[in-house]
DNA sequence: CTTGACCTTCGAGCGACGTGAAGGTCTAGG
DNA sequence: CCTAGACCTTCACGTCGCTCGAAGGTCAAG
């Protein structure tokens, strides 16, 4: 299959893919006579892990490492390289939860005091405060 | 003041005030004999509202839009301008709210079958499934 | 024979800084 | 007087993960 085929199957762009292959992180595919990208099940599959791994808010080298692992048939090193990562994941996801609720309640206020036509009060908010 | 006053007052690095300089985004400020950058209260004021805006989540160019009209004792304008930004903010902050609880709840999912030592539905969740 | 949807490579751009080199300046201490 | 070190200056390149545009090749349908 070509390149934008891989791409819709797996959720990515085109360029995506390339970029991807261009860096490194994922194997230059077999060409058709062409001189078009040509992948095969594995391919996806591999490619698939990848994509899942970045949703997973994983950096792309970390994806990478842990995607090639599995096409090497050792997912159990892949596991365990995953489950690794996954303690600080979570831990940076709640750290992210717990900054966008101090945030929301910084933006409702504001918007209080802003719709309140108190401009003094935001002012004091934005410029003195703390 | 030098620039490391500055940084220090407004809660960034002197990197980011000389970077905000150079994209236009703060005026330039006037020099001592030296050649040093000289700031004054206005430019804490200025540089305070700016860094205020970015820590709402406004972006850098927006955010600079703002703190000049508010320099320009146009705070009305400012006030109404904010205002405005702040609907969408709040939209997308929910919005990321809502992506990393998915997240989360995707992370523990994973993390339940890893530590249950069952690679397999693991792996389904990353290369076959969704 | 042309249109249009693919594909190729290459290089640059994005946002918002961070970092490092190579050097100038000032202050305190020995 | 000398020196260490803590500032400051400019310039340019690196980061992260793509995204876009240009300039061209390939192929099936009409």
């Amino acid at each position: 299959m070509r390149v934008s085929e891989l791409a819709t199957r797996t959720g990515v762009s085109p360029a995506t893919i390339r970029f991807y292959e261009a860096e490194g992180i994922l194997p230059r595919p077999a060409r058709q006579a062409n001189g078009y990208r040509d992948y095969d099940d594995a391919d996806v599959c591999r490619t698939q892990v990848l994509v899942s791994l970045r949703n997973l808010g994983l950096d792309l080298r970390e994806s990478a490492r842990l995607a090639s692992l599995c096409a090497d048939d050792r997912c159990d090193d892949m596991a365990a390289g995953l489950l690794g990562q996954l303690r600080g994941r979570r831990e940076a996801v709640a750290a992210a939860r717990a900054e966008l609720d101090r945030l929301d309640a910084e933006l409702a206020d504001l918007e209080r005091s802003l719709g309140a036509r108190d401009p003094a009060a935001a002012s004091v908010n934005l410029c003195e405060g703390r």
